[in-house]
DNA sequence: AATATACTTGACTAAAATGCTTGGTTTTTT
DNA sequence: AAAAAACCAAGCATTTTAGTCAAGTATATT
């Protein structure tokens, strides 16, 4: 299983269009704030998510991101494997071809782990998230830290970092 | 969760201690031979699960190690634990304080998986690896691809890669 | 039509982690 | 004494990670 900040960057920037879904299409310049994930990596990460097609992309003014499907149909599982391709705890990929042509000690061992990763990653919605008390005290708190909406973008101030 | 090589390597060779506990010491160049792992990566990882008291360690001829507990009391998270020092899914170990100085949008996600992994690596132990009849045929395959015994090592010829 | 905004692509890179290697030293047995 | 083993420390080459940068292309608003 390859679980690395790449992969908790795309589920915490979907989770985060889930949450503003009722915003309509949502820049990933307004998440790179929200979240604290550089523009030109989140860039790399929707295309991938695109290609998937976990989100449908708007452009021009008033453009955006938004979810492809109802948050409650996008599992988790499903993001880490459109941004890093493999969930996967083996060295080989599962084909048994570990130690020579055959397989090594622990083989079986890791693929039962990969399968029970999986399924507890396949089995978490985007929409469970989104209904839980603590992710929504988080989002509450980052969106009055960065109260940005399309009426009034004036009032905001550069973000530093 | 860092599941790394260096965590399947522990793994594999405190299986390959637990399957042949019979024969006494186990050197470390045995197993280095049967499960093709680097000496010297060997003994990095063999200071750790010694410093954690996992196993014991004899000097001199006829020394090397031997698991400190029957295999039964021995899970595969606590070797895991012992070389990666951590079992772990978030990015700020669990404190919280991932976006300044609060959590992030996903930081209970991260770790109630840290959690689920943990658990099921807990409940596995090396003596149920062992019984496990895809694990006897594959330490059946290596002791005879390699049939080295304290009597007749000067049978033996020089391995390689 | 001009412009602002948004997305796309691909090359590049600094830093960290990984998996060793080298070159020793001690300790114990024979 | 010689050999076999554990023990230790430093360094290193490669790969991966987590981005940045630059130069576009496409679309919607005005």
């Amino acid at each position: 299983m390859r679980l690395t900040t790449k992969g908790r960057y795309a589920v915490t920037a979907m989770l985060d269009l889930a949450i503003h879904y009722e915003q309509g299409p949502i820049t990933l310049a307004d998440i790179s704030q929200r979240q604290e994930i550089s523009l030109s990596y989140l860039e790399q990460l929707f295309s991938k998510l695109r290609k998937n097609e976990l989100v449908n992309s708007a452009r021009g003014p008033g453009g955006g991101y938004r979810l492809s499907r109802p948050a409650e149909d996008v599992a988790v599982a499903e993001i880490i494997a459109a941004v890093d391709e493999t969930v996967d705890a083996t060295r080989c990929k599962r084909k048994g071809n570990c130690q020579h042509a055959e397989r090594c000690l622990t083989h079986d061992l890791w693929c039962d782990l990969s399968d029970q990763i999986f399924d507890f990653l396949a089995n978490i919605s985007l929409g469970s998230l989104v209904e839980k008390k603590a992710v929504q005290d988080v989002a509450r708190r980052q969106d009055n830290a960065l109260p940005l909406n399309r009426e009034d973008v004036s009032l905001k101030e550069p973000y530093v970092a």
